[in-house]
DNA sequence: CGGGACCTTGAAACACCTCAAATATGGTGG
DNA sequence: CCACCATATTTGAGGTGTTTCAAGGTCCCG
């Protein structure tokens, strides 16, 4: 969907930055642990804090007054979390797996933002980053039929481990969070898993380990062009 | 959806600046007139310049190599386009109606965000709107059914609107632009715009001017929750 | 007044959802 | 280590909403 395929590495607030500039960045950091389950922030919360996801795996979520829930994305090492645009969160973010997360005051972030420059650029691309990934759920989500979507999803996790063993895919979410990102119910992620299985492109070793046996097709799908 | 109701007038990258900065801005400001149809740049050119919409109205759109198109957003004025996070725009941008707009080349801008803080953070401020956007629009996609998605349409284009006179939209879009923004057909969007007609939710003047009858329904149903 | 593009309406097909039941999974205590 | 339970996932049948295909209207401009 987005111009650029996977060839560098995504971008973190670590970036090209100097040894010196890594130290006056870490020496900002507290460590945060959570369990699966834990919150980091909840919605509606102000904003204090950003964050970089170190290990495990993040989810963030959006939800209506009534209850309908949105998946906005599935975080992973390196992401940021938490550039705020607000003073208040408009999402929640919780973890799926244990996670070791990186938690820098919003303030003292702004403030070395105007020291370093080339984090500030770095923060400017993850910015964009971010639109260009909402930009691809839209087009998905606007676009596509089940099976595509959960193509979708498998490419952009798969985009996200080491090439050598981008085939296996060790899913920490739930049916009900794939759903609720795809826009789709449980029971639709599981029919389209089905055919998805059915069709030869992926096996399902366990619940939550899929191996991806034909990526040609399910690139194709999740492009959906 | 997002946390800020519309109170306040949406930031531009003008907002809160001083005579003498708005002079430099205006220095580096080409005027250009787009008629109905025309673009202003395509998919994948490489990005120049910034463009913020003075009048009238334009659209983005992104395409996937196989003719499924996904409509982004509908600009009005003030709006800001083109902040780049790539090397090439990675949608295209056309002309609804007649519309005036200052373009602004991309390396001077960049240069003069550098010189005046308040234009920075006018820019953040501005790319955490479109993000806040962005993702409306996931939610909308995901979570929302066809008459509920056109009043979440209605609904964005009556809050740009001088309170006045927010309750008659002229719709400057197609039906199929229309569909291709909420990710739907042009038939389901005539069925859904006939359904709030029935419901005395609007009254259809013409095929481009409707009427809000009963906000409440509208914003209730865009909010879908 | 005619023609073409755009929009609406109708009927049938299809994808997805809902509700319900069966099955699998993972954790806990015996 | 196994049996058991609660929870999560899959499967099935039927209903709903959206799409598809086709026809009929409407609008606009020459």
């Amino acid at each position: 969907m987005t111009l650029d395929k996977q060839t560098k590495p995504p971008t973190t607030i670590y970036t090209a930055l100097t040894a010196k500039e890594i130290e006056q960045l870490d020496r900002l950091v507290v460590f945060r642990e959570l369990e699966p389950g834990d919150f980091l922030f909840h919605q509606y919360s102000p904003a204090a804090s950003v964050y970089m996801l170190d290990t495990g795996m993040l989810m963030i979520e959006r939800s209506s007054s009534t209850g309908r829930r949105q998946v906005l994305a599935f975080m992973q090492r390196g992401n940021l979390i938490g550039i705020p645009h607000n003073k208040h969160y408009d999402f929640t973010v919780s973890a799926l797996r244990a996670s070791r997360i990186r938690e820098i005051p919003l303030r003292q972030f702004t403030q070395l933002q105007e020291e370093i420059t080339q984090l500030k650029d770095n923060v400017r691309e993850i910015g964009g980053n971010i639109l260009a990934h909402a930009l691809d759920q839209v087009f998905a989500l606007g676009q596509k039929r089940a099976h595509e979507r959960l193509s979708f999803l498998l490419k952009q996790l798969s985009d996200r481990l080491p090439p050598q063993q981008c085939h296996i895919i060790e899913l920490s979410m739930s049916r009900q969070d794939i759903a609720d990102y795809l826009g789709l119910t449980i029971e639709t992620v599981s029919r389209a898993f089905g055919k998805l299985k059915t069709e030869g492109s992926i096996f399902v070793h366990s619940i939550h380990t899929i191996e991806i046996l034909d990526m040609d097709a399910i690139e194709e799908m999740a492009l959906a062009d």
